[in-house]
DNA sequence: GCAATTTTGTTGCATTTGCAACATACAAAC
DNA sequence: GTTTGTATGTTGCAAATGCAACAAAATTGC
């Protein structure tokens, strides 16, 4: 299944590349588990991720792990997002990597006089809202209460998007955990739990809400 | 402390209002307490509170009440901000308020011969980026894994933007807890501990660092 | 295919946290 | 000034969570 990025929306091929030539954007490639660190340092810029994933990543400084972000194909991700001198964060490739980088000033500066670069713009308000979107989601997984909570929070809301009580786990549970901000065995130890009590049914990795 | 509302950018009184003419905005007045229904049903409607104070408030389907997020003047809000279809959202007004209108597919179209068009598209970036920010902050606040972690990180937070180790507390300690999602008694006990242990001083709301 | 690495799954134990129930301080309302 | 309500501060106890350590299973790299 293709991703259809909305960065795109209304562009075809050509129109893009057009577009790219105009803003002077950079494409570059990055092998599987590389930091991409073009961005890093440069203000406003955004980086799309033509193919592969990704992920954003904060390292504590006692080596504490927290994943921030998913990023995949027709993602993008940006500094300008972030409050810069404030945690250390990096961008990581899961898999081979294409990645485009583009500054967010040029998009404006041409956005005047180019149709395309206006369309361009429009998308990627579009695409922030989306992102927006994403992180009010989580604070809500984080606010519950309990590890129980978290998961069914986490669980319920895949549920909504598959518009199934069955879906795939796109996560691991040692990543779940990171993502839900808890100790991963506390976490299965409660995943147990819920299966045990008949909440869930977990083949491997498929989980399906009993309730 | 006056609120520099980024919306309004290199805006001067009579550009503004300008460009909201050409924008077909609507003022429209509200009193205390009130919902603040305008934008409900339409998409892609932006608010802006020019006066006043408000809140962005959750119904869950339970009757359940959370309340999202301060409005306070000149910020923004927005539906395009929220997946519409998941769970029913609401603006209430706390103090009277006096919000503008304003169409985002609007701005866009006049983007294309509207230097202030664009202009403001611009600032409306930006503040989606604001608000972005605040989100990741809070979520780098919920992330950490103790309530002694959530404590400093925001401690730290506050002073870093007060560029000072002493700076006052603008929540009560209830509402603190809430924001951090933790028991308030458990954080009163961590609160002691950390003045005990010569993190922290707090002479009555007023916190320093000491360390 | 085999070795190396990562993820899953589990458990005992220590620590942290939440809950409940107070007393006290402070502020607002009448 | 008294009442009423809310915020602060405290504590014992139960429950949840994190930590450490391990075995088994799965995946990856060569």
């Amino acid at each position: 299944m293709p991703v259809i990025s909305d960065i795109y929306k209304n562009f075809d091929e050509k129109s893009r590349r057009i577009l790219y030539n105009v803003l002077s954007a950079k494409t570059i490639e990055y092998r599987a588990n590389q930091m991409i660190s073009y961005s890093m340092g440069k203000r406003n810029v955004i980086g799309i991720v033509e193919t592969g994933r990704a992920r954003m990543i904060r390292y504590e400084y006692t080596g504490e792990r927290t994943i921030l972000d998913e990023i995949n194909e027709g993602d993008i991700f940006s500094d300008m997002f972030v409050e810069s001198d404030f945690s250390e964060l990096s961008v990581e490739s899961i898999t081979d990597c294409t990645v485009t980088f583009i500054n967010y000033e040029e998009i404006i500066e041409k956005s005047e006089s180019s149709r395309l670069a206006l369309q361009f713009l429009n998308n990627f308000v579009h695409v922030i809202n989306h992102i927006l979107t994403k992180r009010n989601e989580r604070i809500e997984l984080l606010t519950t209460r309990s590890i129980r909570n978290k998961l069914l929070a986490y669980f319920e809301l895949q549920a909504k998007k598959n518009n199934s009580k069955t879906f795939n786990l796109n996560y691991s549970y040692t990543d779940l955990a990171d993502y839900l901000a808890v100790d991963r065995s506390a976490l299965m130890r409660e995943l147990k739990n819920l299966k045990e009590e008949k909440f869930i049914k977990d083949v491997n990795k498929k989980i399906t809400l009993l309730y």
